[in-house]
DNA sequence: TTTGTTTGCTAAATCGTTTTAGTAGATTTG
DNA sequence: CAAATCTACTAAAACGATTTAGCAAACAAA
């Protein structure tokens, strides 16, 4: 039940100094401010005595700074989103920070809600995947100075810190792949959402469709409906009325989920004809039968480049002095999912 | 550059009062405080009017309470985990709590390092998924009256709650499944750690196999050398030096992993023929071929319980008060993994 | 009329730091 | 030898809230 916590002042009563003097030594000020190397040493040594560790929330009321990172995504359970997590958590530890994670669903009103919370001085920087209608806050957020990375997309005309990875140019090569595989008839499986990634993956499979001559088929999931796990109906219609279709790109994750699900119940030997090529990769895509291609976006590179450009712009006095729109290549991850033609011919 | 923050003071002064009264309008004590009810409204509407948002670092300061939990475990970007961490992160901000992250990679230098690092009145409460040798730390928290819960397994003899699921039960009745599934050769792929969840896994499955008379046929890999890749080797040689197997018990999420692809690369056919449950779930189990039959662990239960008590824990003077251990029950998802020799005979 | 109670409000202490602006005394400089 | 500089240290304000203790004025009870 005691909770003896032991502040600068109690050091300062017992040596008979003031606190003052304890503070500038225990922030390696001694030197600078002129304390004895005899008084310093006292001071050091009795505070490790009393294992002495300074009280954070004061420091932070006194410096404003609370050394607390905002890690806000759409979804921590999320594949892509948890393993990123465990890598920024290890560099933000490693240089004094502490990471908040909180998911937004991709919802408006969840993130203005998520924002407004941590906005009032709690912490010193936000790491965001911004849902569509949040330009504004965005904007507000960088006008009050606070460090804000926008991550996986970020919004047109708004001067904002963003690390993404070229989706267009991912999805672009990725159907050549397949194309180059032998698959002609290339279904891109992805949801009406108007957000840039999603636009752009959808741009990349299309030109390269066009490039070689082919046919596009898009099946566009209303976003709505995804979510509640209909995309799965959504799926095995399209399939159904789609004969001709010899391989399927799905757009994100959860419609990869979603499909090969469908595949399993309508007929569980398509899928090893099939061409599937998958955005965002997952452990057990490489131990699939098939193997499945993906689309993998480098964890690594992207959580170093957001912590790197986080640490500069929490020294920065005036954060839009930087500006950084960071963009990282995707790595085609070939597997037996999408090679299985080639292999066979 | 204008990060104007309106504080208590500032009302004060634009309404030429003082902050206390301000302080307890906005604290809801007015009736209590005797404020009458045309300046309390005066000074609701005037905060409502400045957008005021009371600054967390200093109420916490002030109260001693910061409003976020820990939630520490072995690795974030696990699915268990990150599943877990959603479902608590939904109930702690809904009850106005942040939540920290943490993963102490089942290290004791981490996990002590971490806890430290959040003890001196940095948060309000913790849940941990300790590793081995912290038990004194646990019992140090719990003496200073930190709200505590151990997750996933405790320490024997050290009174404290805790949130786990009967280990032994969960692979008895997998394993008498299987065994009612026409399996008789079944092995139990684990770790050597001698954690509490483990050695009750293992437990669970000696017994079903002793009460049926079966032998029991169990690799033990070394645990130090399963974090680095090498359980996979072990599987391999495990499997082909024990040709008369005809079902395997993987006790933990990434041994299956690693069997699943040491299967793979072997032989791959093996896997139609060989029964197989694993240890935790994960989403692709339902759509692998074969569908894996898993020990799932009940996600929200869990989530729910370990909330439920925490804030039990947080409103309490002396947590000592408190002692819960809580067990639930695992849920056999069973798939075709499992059931293919019922299914053909 | 005096005493006691209620109403309406506030001054000031406090939480644990950091930091500004000193103050003596010793030493150096012109 | 007076003025300037340096050394070694400290008092007190500040960060932004909460909370204790208390002060008048109004009202009620005796």
């Amino acid at each position: 039940m005691k909770k003896k916590t032991v502040s600068i002042k109690n050091i300062a009563e017992d040596l008979n100094i003031s606190v003052t003097t304890v503070s500038f030594v225990l922030n390696g000020k001694a030197k600078e401010k002129h304390i004895s190397k005899i008084l310093t040493q006292k001071v050091l040594d009795y505070a490790k005595k009393v294992n002495y560790k300074p009280n954070q929330i004061a420091q932070s009321l006194r410096t404003g700074k609370s050394k607390i990172l905002v890690f806000m995504v759409e979804d921590i359970s999320n594949y892509f989103f948890s393993k990123l997590a465990r890598i920024i958590e290890d560099i933000a530890y490693d240089k004094g920070y502490k990471v908040i994670f909180c998911s937004n669903e991709n919802q408006d009103t969840k993130s203005l809600e998520l924002i407004d919370l941590f906005k009032n001085r709690q912490v010193d920087g936000f790491i965001i995947v911004p849902s569509p209608g949040i330009k504004s806050m965005i904007a507000e957020l960088i006008e009050e100075n606070h460090p804000v990375i926008l991550l996986d997309r970020y919004f047109s005309d708004l001067e904002c810190n963003s690390v993404v990875i070229d989706n267009q140019e991912a999805t672009f090569d990725a159907t050549k792949h397949l194309i180059a595989n032998k698959y002609l008839n290339i279904a891109f499986i992805t949801t009406d959402s108007d957000q840039m990634q999603m636009q752009n993956r959808l741009f990349g499979y299309e030109s390269a469709i066009l490039e070689s001559n082919l046919k596009s088929h898009v099946l566009k999931i209303p976003y709505r409906e995804a979510n509640d796990g209909k995309s799965k109906d959504f799926i095995k219609k399209f399939i159904d009325e789609s004969k001709e279709l010899d391989a399927v790109f799905f757009a994100t994750n959860y419609l990869t989920q979603a499909g090969l699900e469908a595949f399993k119940e309508n007929n569980p030997e398509f899928i090893h004809s099939l061409g599937i090529i998958t955005f965002d990769d997952n452990e057990l895509f490489k131990i699939y039968s098939p193997t499945i291609t993906a689309v993998s976006q480098p964890l690594e590179a992207i959580g170093n480049k957001l912590m790197e450009l986080m640490l500069r712009l929490l020294k920065q006095k005036d954060v839009k002095e930087i500006s950084e729109k960071i963009v990282l290549n995707a790595e085609l991850k070939v597997r037996e999912s999408s090679t299985k033609r080639s292999v066979k011919s």
